[in-house]
DNA sequence: TGCATTTTAGACCAATCGGTCTATATTGGG
DNA sequence: CCCAATATAGACCGATTGGTCTAAAATGCA
């Protein structure tokens, strides 16, 4: 092979993935892709196509590294308090970058979900595989008897894959971190046996 | 007063409330927006001063309508029914017109709640609204202790304009609206005393 | 009936959009 | 050592963006 690239694929679309977050897909323009991408412009094109195809390699890359997240939900010994620490993973993100809020699958939802049928297929593969993983954990979680009797937990899983969604936004909108801390508090509150709060993990108040 | 205006400006907000609706604010382009409008490019900005204060103007008219929804919710006889029908309203309205999903100010929070105060204001000033007829209505379910104890009301309402939002990215998501509907029966019913289902409203099923 | 005032239609504007092209470096294999 | 092949930088492209300007049409008041 002749000469080698000067920049590395990945770095460059993760960078590509923070404008796009903070921006939307129209919003972040090619120039300022560029510019935050360090590369030039003809090397965006070699590598990724065009916008629209770098969106979906960003789409997939992010992808990716949500699976991670979703691995300590499908563990033996995953239950509410590994749906807490979760959602917790998830808003200590938006602290550590404020201006993040809705996670990078909603924002494409919303902005291209009804048109672009790639994007819409990535956003629904995303969202299942959330829901399946919440599922997991719910099922091990009442197998211990810590969930409220005849729960449907397919429904619960996919609440609360709406309830992440529904977090993104409100924190967008310019609701307080801990204020949404207290919203999974009071959800995964509603879901457990009336008696006993989940503690198998513990959080940092 | 001279020559009078050839169009009804809130009949035009109305058809600029549709384009927003479904192709966010970048999305919808000045010509774009003046062919649905109906109304020439002068005119438009002769009554709403630019892109910006129209999709303001826009936003506003939005909330007055939502207003009147929340208003069941703020009635006397409300409670837990109340809050079935207003989300049976929200979602058979994106039944009738399935490119909408998530309601206008989610689109306008994800797009634009970051960088633009004007906007955050409102989309916060909607969502503390909605919130408050929600609180109302819970009160006076748990008054009539349709409710389950030791429930904190203002957090539940909060929860609940939370899944409104989740619930609007997961329809633009292709979540299907039965499916939907399910969620927020079960979200309902982890809130409604366990032995009785919320009825005071009949739902279509 | 003018006349001041406003609305309208549409030409026009610079700036920016996503995308292409050319010319110049840079590299490994023969 | 040179050449085929790729990467880079940056000029360049037509189309579209949001926004302005000019001129003609309409209207209440005098």
């Amino acid at each position: 092979m002749p000469r080698q690239k000067a920049f590395h694929p990945d770095a460059a679309l993760d960078r590509a993935m923070d404008l796009f977050w903070r921006k939307g897909f129209e919003g972040a323009s090619l120039s300022a892709l560029l510019a935050a991408m360090e590369i030039s412009r003809q090397s965006l094109y070699n590598t990724f196509g065009n916008k629209q195809a770098l969106f979906l390699a960003v789409l997939d890359r992010y992808g990716q590294m949500q699976a991670l997240q979703r691995l300590h939900l499908e563990q033996e010994s995953a239950g509410l308090g590994s749906i807490r620490a979760y959602f917790d993973r998830l808003i200590s993100g938006m602290e550590a970058q404020p201006e993040y809020g809705a996670c990078l699958m909603s924002v494409a939802a919303v902005e291209l979900g009804l048109q672009d049928w790639a994007v819409k297929t990535r956003v629904e593969a995303h969202n299942a595989a959330l829901s399946r993983a919440f599922l997991s954990a719910l099922q091990r979680a009442e197998s211990r008897g810590a969930l409220r009797p005849k729960l449907d937990l397919g429904l619960q899983a996919d609440q609360l894959v709406a309830l992440s969604r529904g977090l993104g936004v409100m924190a967008r909108s310019g609701m307080t971190l801990a204020r949404l801390r207290m919203l999974v508090d009071a959800s995964l509150g509603l879901l457990a046996t009336s008696d006993e709060e989940p503690k198998d993990e513990k959080r940092q108040s």
